[in-house]
DNA sequence: ACCTGAACACCGTTCAAGT
DNA sequence: ACCTGAACACCGTTCAAGT
């Protein structure tokens, strides 16, 4: 089959998910293609346009849950899509001031806050609780890894778990209801 | 002058406000401290290793300031201390999972909120708003590098300032004291 | 104890040349 | 148009050997 730029996402969207950022290489990517490492060039303009492909393909899939008007359940549905990819808060994080409109949930966050507040607040309060959900899930993630790669302990520790993410879900909810 | 963890990490700290993590390689420090790459292995464990360092000794900066009881202005510090170092909330992010009690202002924090909660809340409140602080601040920098690189122009957008800053903590805070 | 020299197994990216 | 082959300029880490 005949090399693509989707052929090429989709392939370092698995890579991603089973062997972590760490373990995504353009020559690993082109090894597993079957093709030489300069090819991927021709169809794509660095690593980073890459990531950007990539960011847009898991938040992809939340958009699809995301139908909801419930800001609280649309920042679960976003953090559980983020769990489902290895190390994706970081790709995100940075897609996100690369592409900022490319993102669909934070335009979806944007467009439900805008319903009951001035055009203003609507995107400073979209972006409070994306800065919040990336930075949980980014730190979620990192522990994750750490965890992975032995380095720590699996303590059962409720530091990262869905009732300390809702708690600052709601906190900031609450803030923006007053 | 003799090699020693302390010098290599001074180093490190240098090129990381000079040049960015992308332009921090145990190979160009090596360099820079006038020592074959290999030397460095003597006085630290591995590149990770000499980050937690490195991230110690930027919020060793914002400790000093950090002397206030309210956390507004804890959070506000942070965020400076964190603009004066390139990268630095990926750094830290990553640091903060690895060693959690290591990093002195989530711990000043932590007990900052557990004088007005309980025990398990304040842990909570102090993790949300690291959480935020860490994602607005991370973002912030992504930013910044991509303006630096010119991959993207400098439109004088509000979306990253201190005023947004500003607006998730107070929402943040009002959402704690309900 | 502390460092060198040299190697090992990798990277991202470019580009003439082939088909 | 699409890909190969080969190179360029790098990485982090290890480890025998020297001093």
């Amino acid at each position: 089959m005949a090399l693509s730029r989707t052929r090429i996402v989709d392939a370092a969207y698995t890579t991603l998910c089973e062997h972590g950022l760490a373990g995504l290489s353009m020559r690993r990517l082109a090894h597993d293609l079957g093709v030489q490492p300069g090819a991927l060039y021709y169809h794509v303009a660095s690593k980073q346009d890459l990531l950007a492909g990539v960011a847009e393909r898991i938040l992809a899939d939340s958009a699809k849950l995301t139908s909801t008007s419930d800001p609280a359940r649309a920042a679960c549905d976003l953090r559980e899509a983020l769990l489902r990819v290895r190390d994706s808060a970081d790709v995100i994080s940075f897609v996100h001031v690369f592409r900022p409109d490319a993102l669909t949930p934070f335009h979806t966050l944007r467009e439900l806050f805008a319903a009951r507040l001035p055009a203003r607040q609507a995107h400073r309060a979209a972006q409070t609780l994306i800065c919040y959900v990336l930075g949980f899930v980014a730190e979620e993630q990192n522990y994750a890894e750490l965890v992975r790669a032995k380095i720590v302990n699996d303590r059962p520790s409720d530091t990262y778990s869905l009732s300390a993410f809702r708690f600052g879900v709601a906190t900031i909810l609450r803030g923006l209801s007053t």
